[in-house]
DNA sequence: GATTCTACTTAGGATAATTGTG
DNA sequence: CACAATTATCCTAAGTAGAATC
């Protein structure tokens, strides 16, 4: 791990260090009594060069190990669910190291225990041949529970959370509550106009709890926003929702940039991803917001009186199977479809076509602050880019030049053959201009989503059926959009999304 | 009503595999 | 074909939500 920045931090340091020395013997503990006293550079360089030999291995080698982990799959990688035969997703368990957290994580640095059979829970059919435990180990316990569907679970030691082992996205299952997901948003969208008019005329309840839950619910609808539920104090990254907002998150403006009632946020989010946002809001949010904010100080929560549990609770009230994060799966699948709608033009080329659809996928992306790091390439690539663009505008100065002298000839001599010529250097100019256009709009594209990650959007929140539909549509072979891990975990939406489906 | 536990979805980074380019 | 760039896959952390327990 020393390559990495945050081997640097005092807290990682500290978490390692204190969890080192619990695994020392007596003799070990007596030695080694400071951190900055050790030097790992050997044992890294070791684990680098192992990497190096791994990478360095003849063409047979590596397709031995290939084929070797391809065994290990076929082994372990499938169950029987229903008499069907189905892909597991991770079908090994988490192996020993040292925790990374995301963000400001208290617990970095803390040591990942090995998983020992002794450890994991079986969980089968009752009259399934149960799984062997590795020989001289047992299981924890092995049971039958029809009501869950994962297959074996263990508790993890730094967080002490549970981990599952469950199927793949491509598993009939998953695609059947994947499609329940979106059966409720597209229900939402049916309902979310009367749920408006609902929480405007909460903004003026009697009641202050009404009253945030009715702007809180504002913001979830109209941003996208997470629903933020409280989390316990140290064991995390310090990180928020909608309603876990602190005062010290949002900042009213009465006026910015030309509009009236502002609010400005800007707060960690899932992952520690900071959001940052300046939003226009109407006036009785605004001033809701400001009697939310009196008498407060920064640490303060904005929503003091609203839980995700009564918010939820009063959703179901609205809607059956209502949730705060229905809205962030409907707002994002009724995005797509009317970026689609408005970007795609019949007579574009497919290549054209996926480009909006990217776009429209971007569009998502941006709503959902779906964000990445910057490529480590992208510099470079930026720069072959431009230099391509400037190669590019030459050629067309040199186009023009030739059409021009082309057109003076002709202009001269005006028989068919000078005509032909100059006709041919117009169609060479019209190409060349086409390239740069085409060169200019991928870089400018390219800039736009350096920051921005598609996949999530995607995989998580996009209803597959308007991808499927849209392709249908425009004539766009759908591997154009989806690739084969995709496909698989949309099978169900292939099958059925005919053209005219609408979310 | 608050807290903890359980089960599941959603998330970005690391790494492996594939594709593009000179 | 070698290498770089891009894309797919793997990995596991970090959320949401509802039930159980205090």
């Amino acid at each position: 791990m020393l390559d990495h920045e945050y081997t640097t931090k005092e807290v990682f340091q500290n978490n390692f260090f204190s969890d080192w020395r619990k695994e020392m013997t007596a003799e070990e503990r007596k030695v080694i009594k400071h951190l900055d006293k050790c030097d790992f550079t050997e044992i890294h360089r070791y684990f680098v060069d192992k990497t190096a030999a791994r990478k360095a291995l003849p063409k047979e080698e590596k397709q031995k190990l290939k084929e070797e982990a391809k065994k290990l799959q076929q082994e372990f990688g499938y169950c029987i669910l229903d008499g069907h035969r189905e892909k597991v997703g991770n079908f090994k368990t988490e192996p020993p190291g040292l925790f990374r957290g995301r963000g400001d994580h208290p617990k970095m640095g803390m040591l990942k225990r090995r998983v020992l059979p002794e450890d994991v829970t079986i969980n089968c059919g009752r009259d399934s041949e149960v799984p062997e435990p590795p020989v001289g180990h047992r299981w924890k316990e092995v049971r039958c529970d029809r009501t869950v569907t994962w297959l074996a679970a263990w508790t993890e030691n730094v967080q002490n959370s549970v981990k599952y082992i469950m199927l793949n996205p491509s598993s009939k299952l998953k695609g059947e509550r994947d499609r329940e997901k979106y059966e409720v948003a597209r229900r939402l969208k049916g309902v979310v106009g009367e749920i408006r008019s609902q929480y405007r005329a909460d903004w003026k309840s009697q009641e202050m709890k009404a009253r945030q839950r009715a702007v809180a619910l504002y913001f979830i609808d109209k941003l996208a926003l997470r629903a933020g539920r409280e989390k316990e104090e140290g064991e995390t990254a310090d990180t928020v929702g909608c309603c876990s907002l602190r005062v010290e998150h949002v900042q009213l403006h009465p006026e910015a940039d030309g509009c009236p009632y502002v609010v400005e946020f800007d707060f960690l989010g899932k992952d520690s991803i900071r959001y940052y946002n300046k939003v226009p809001v109407e006036k009785l949010v605004y001033e809701n917001l400001q009697m939310f904010m009196e008498n407060k100080g920064p640490g303060d929560d904005l929503f003091d009186r609203l839980t995700t549990a009564s918010l939820n609770k009063h959703l179901q009230d609205l809607m059956d199977g209502l949730t705060a994060k229905v809205f962030r799966t409907c707002n994002a699948s009724l995005t797509l479809q009317g970026q689609l709608r408005a970007l795609t033009r019949a007579e574009d080329s497919v290549a054209a076509k996926i480009l909006s659809y990217n776009r429209a996928n971007r569009a998502v992306a941006v709503l959902c602050n779906h964000q990445r790091a910057t490529p480590k390439t992208f510099e470079k690539s930026m720069q072959t880019l431009r230099s391509k663009i400037e190669a590019k505008k030459k050629q067309v100065a040199e186009a023009k030049a030739e059409l021009k002298k082309a057109r003076a000839e002709h202009k001269c001599r005006g028989d068919g053959r000078s005509k032909s010529f100059l006709e041919k250097r117009g169609r060479l100019l019209e190409r060349l201009e086409e390239q740069l256009g085409r060169l200019s709009t991928q870089a400018t594209d390219k800039e736009e989503s350096k920051q921005v990650a598609l996949g999530t959007s995607k995989l998580n929140y996009l209803d597959p059926r308007i991808s499927v539909a849209w392709c249908k549509r425009f004539g766009v072979p759908v591997e154009k959009i989806y690739n084969k891990t995709q496909r698989e975990k949309f099978a169900w939406a292939l099958d059925m999304a005919g053209e005219d489906f609408e979310f």
